[in-house]
DNA sequence: TTTGCGTACGATCATTTGATCGATCAATGA
DNA sequence: TCATTGATCGATCAAATGATCGTACGCAAA
């Protein structure tokens, strides 16, 4: 039994004693013959040599551990994972909104006074709706998303309305649909000074709380007839895998340049490389979607469920 | 979800940040938006509720485990184990011999006077073998048991001249067979002046390092023919199942009284109930002699293996 | 044997964690 | 509505742990 043999399995006593034991170092050092400091020593080997495992017993701990690798992975400022499991009587999606909710309501709940974007979808609406009430006037915020319908009805997933009201912050709306008719109309709305004034708010944003959506027959882009089954058909066609505010992008990230993407009112999302993103989104279906979005650099912070981020890490 | 899940969740995501992330809890008060000393007390709920699984890997924690549980369950001063596993080279009798050296070198290498006592044995003669040399002319050895063999020769397993060679310290020895021949003869060599003399030493004796003897075909009362085979047979109709110092005892450790132990040489074993028993045995043949020494309260320790251990906590 | 280098170790200081105390808040009962 | 009780929380202090620095020791080479 070598020198370094003998070394560890005294760093393994003492990590023994600690960890199981739960004695202090002062004790271990009496009961080992060694001093207080030889005891930090050994215990510093036996982590460093990874003799230490910890568990924790909690579903949530799953959790944590797909989130911590995905912020690595991507290089995120956050990322937060939250439950998807059966147990959970209300659904992921209430737990993602709840999540959503905490991560706003560190901004919106301080004084300085703050403007926020927000993109449109089932995830930002709910997170919205999740956010207490709390009054700040000061506040400002900005859609980065047209919010209105093909039809001329308001977007139902229109979260901007809601912080306002919560808030009694100012409001700042696209009046446009996400997706033009024409080139034309695309070109007429965004030369009008209101599109330029909310253009400028948005671009002094602090930070975006957005969607993230799919390409497919349940993309809300075709869903709510911003795009018709033959654009579709296209959008598939050129590899799109998902979109971010109107703007479709292929797997790895790369905004798509067709006949579609040239009629989206949405801001380009090249403007917002200096602010940070964050994408409310889960679910397995949104799972590559969401990956394309972090594959391409676009986000910051993601707020997702463990089934999609099952899909991340898995595909990443 | 009730009031007691969300805390507990919230514990889960501390202890996860703190054990798994390896962060300070100063960290992670500001990334769940709560104090320092809120986050302390999230991973002191996260600890109560035993949210916090930590395992040892490495050979030594099995062993560790196995220790604590016997120190607990019959409540000794200190229980070392030391691993049996065939990925041990020399043998767990040499680990024995170490663990049993490192605790006999606590008391010999201080430099106030010491008297120790020993008895015999395979693993007490080896514990001190392994003993590094130390000069220590004011301390005194004693042995517990005569050191004569039925012939007339020395112990075979006698520890104390070892142990006093490798210190320059007094030694006492018992000038006896462990079993006298009849009656008479025990009670001629017990009053003698040098025997008087010993026993004085004996008692003021600190610790007692000891072997523990089976009793069967293999036993050393047996093989250095201190009893005839009726004699095991007697032994074994009364349920013996091992010995200290001579004193066959029942599984329970209560000492049998019968003609064989009325010319044990030994000193009785109540004499010794003030001072601290040290019981160096190990394998799982010595188990059942472990175990019923250990039920008895003869021992305040214990130095064994792996093999042995886990019979006592088996049939505890 | 002496010298030089690397490692181990205790003293000491800095940082982190654990625990207590008092104030505040929320819930309950009169 | 008010008083009481229990729970929560931050301020603060005590205890424990982490890390640095200087010294001593061990080992190898000259």
């Amino acid at each position: 039994m070598d020198k370094f043999e003998v070394k560890l399995d005294q760093a393994a006593r003492a990590a023994w004693m600690s960890y199981v034991g739960g004695i202090t170092q002062d004790e271990i050092a009496s009961q080992l013959g060694v001093s207080r400091p030889g005891v930090q020593r050994l215990l510093a080997l036996a982590r460093q040599e990874g003799l230490i495992k910890v568990h924790i017993d909690h579903p949530i701990a799953a959790c944590m551990t797909l989130a911590s690798a995905i912020r690595e992975r991507f290089g995120l400022d956050y990322c937060d994972v939250v439950p998807a499991e059966a147990s959970a009587p209300e659904g992921a999606a209430y737990y993602l909104a709840v999540a959503g909710a905490e991560r706003v309501a560190r901004l919106v709940e301080r004084s300085d006074p703050l403007t926020l974007s927000l993109g449109t979808g089932r995830s930002v609406r709910a997170t919205v709706e999740s956010l207490s009430r709390v009054e700040r006037p000061q506040h400002r915020f900005v859609s980065l998303v047209g919010n209105v319908a093909r039809d001329g009805s308001s977007n139902r997933y229109d979260g901007v309305m809601v912080l306002a009201d919560k808030t009694g912050g100012q409001r700042f709306l696209l009046p446009s649909p996400v997706v033009a008719s024409s080139v034309e109309e695309k070109a007429s709305l965004q030369q009008q000074p209101l599109f330029l004034a909310i253009t400028q708010v948005a671009l002094e944003a602090e930070a975006a709380f957005i969607g993230v959506g799919r390409i497919d027959r349940q993309a809300t882009l075709f869903q709510d007839h911003f795009i018709s089954e033959d654009e579709l058909d296209e959008l598939l066609g050129r590899h799109a895998v998902g979109e971010l505010l109107g703007w479709p992008m292929t797997a790895d990230g790369e905004v798509i340049e067709c006949s579609i993407t040239r009629r989206v009112t949405s801001l380009p999302l090249e403007m917002f490389r200096a602010q940070p993103i964050v994408a409310l989104a889960g679910g397995v279906a949104k799972g590559p979607a969401i990956l394309a979005a972090l594959r391409g650099g676009w986000l910051k912070g993601l707020v997702t469920d463990q089934l999609a981020a099952r899909h991340i890490i898995e595909h990443a």
